[in-house]
DNA sequence: CGATTCCTTGAAGGTTGTCAACGTTGGTGG
DNA sequence: CCACCAACGTTGACAACCTTCAAGGAATCG
């Protein structure tokens, strides 16, 4: 059914849409923020969208007093506020994690009619909350069936990739203005245990953290961590029959 | 900036754009699956999207053979399919977890221009996306921060309301078609463990699950549950200030 | 040079996973 | 109708992973 020309002309109408977009800033002065400041926060109604030029961020939700989880953290090109714009309330904050420069995408509520009236728009519009379910559903996978050092190795080869397919990395090397605090705070861990992993694979020679720049020295081993390694040996389970393995959720 | 009109307006274009949205599959006939199937696999592209007349489903993902990670649930009323609409290959699959009803709403990616090209529609669909999101931030914020207990009172509260919202729940109690192994894989824990926390509920007089048949004895111990419960005295903290305390990632 | 934040590390303890076994249930075929 | 099998629930003992708590060091900033 669908055949490739469709694949062509989708893409075709994202860029379109991605430009688009973009012209809606483009004649706007640009904000910036000191790090640690909030973006989107209660007080000011959540009804703004921005488009991340510079710098990282981070979207965090308070359970209790001094418990934080941070849900997602964005990256230079991101646009963030698309997922709180519909809701009066935002249940979550988000806050930049270092300098920051953002441009407005729109200001209150009502531009949303104007934005969705252009199908190429409302298409990468939809786009771009797809792609960030995706990364989301990743990460949310990654918490709750990998063990410490897997996520934090699915972390750093996340960022890696990301920032690989819109900036230019040189090398396996890269900027991560995460705190440890930050880090366990974004994995479902402590401080204290992501330095531990941390400091393992420094020793043995997988990667290191030092002054906020990650160096990358095994992308094999970080990728077999970042998978799920629990598998060492297949030996035992060689008689299932591939159903029940295959689909041991059920039946 | 934002005026009650822009919110009444928005709402009442949502509305529209979902009666066009259920138009689209009220002259289709139904499809139906039984327990345990899948929606949508590898193998067919994934340019379907679903709406889930009746039963439950879940998406997951696979990490390693047997070890499987549920990403979300979905319940009756909800729509599936659009987050992997935009890709060629799905990471995750869609899996039925009761008998289940379904309606087409697209079935070829080509079909995605002309839903997009309504405005109603396309605010709609942004919208069921940007709820979906805020659906699985929650939900990562329970498992990266929450112990076991608290994590299966979430998952049982968030139940409870998705279905209070939309059908018919009479009291505190609801048809729940979770194996607990299932509900180890969404919240991250083991099968074993589960069943610990879930006799620990039934012998605490908070709720009970039998037969796929949950009861809730106790909302209100329910909902402390799945708030953040680790802060249990507060006297320690008694003189710090509160800017430290409130926004403790950083500064 | 305090003061603050962040990193680092160790010891102790708790929560959770692993493994094994058994009981129950429901479905299927003899 | 019964036997068997598979899936699910249940439980206990033990180990592993991770947290908690505490303390100290390094770096930055006023």
């Amino acid at each position: 059914m669908t055949t490739p020309n469709h694949h062509v002309a989708l893409r075709a109408e994202l860029l379109l849409g991605r430009r688009k977009l973009n012209t809606r800033f483009h004649n706007l002065p640009p904000r910036t923020l000191k790090r640690g400041e909030l973006m989107v926060t209660a007080t000011s109604s959540a009804d703004v969208i921005y488009y991340l030029s510079a710098g990282w961020a981070c979207q965090f939700r308070e359970f209790a007093a001094s418990d934080q989880a941070i849900v997602d953290v964005y990256l230079p090109g991101d646009v963030i506020g698309l997922d709180a714009v519909w809701w009066p309330l935002p249940s979550e904050k988000v806050m930049s994690l270092t300098s920051v420069v953002v441009e407005v995408v729109i200001e209150a509520k009502h531009a949303l009619f104007d934005l969705m009236t252009c199908r190429s728009t409302a298409l990468y519009i939809a786009w771009l909350l797809g792609e960030r379910q995706r990364r989301t559903n990743r990460h949310v996978a990654a918490i709750s069936s990998l063990d410490a050092s897997g996520r934090v190795a699915t972390m750093l080869l996340d960022f890696h990739r990301r920032l690989s397919r819109s900036e230019l990395i040189t090398s396996s090397m890269y900027n991560l203005p995460l705190t440890q605090t930050q880090i366990a705070a974004y994995l479902g861990l402590t401080a204290a245990h992501v330095n531990r992993v941390l400091r393992s694979f420094r020793q043995e020679r997988i990667a290191t953290l030092e002054n906020y720049c990650l160096t990358i020295f095994d992308l094999e081993r970080l990728t077999r961590l970042a998978e799920d390694d629990s598998i060492t040996s297949l030996g035992e389970g060689l008689f299932d029959e591939p159903t029940t393995r295959i689909v041991s959720l059920m039946k």
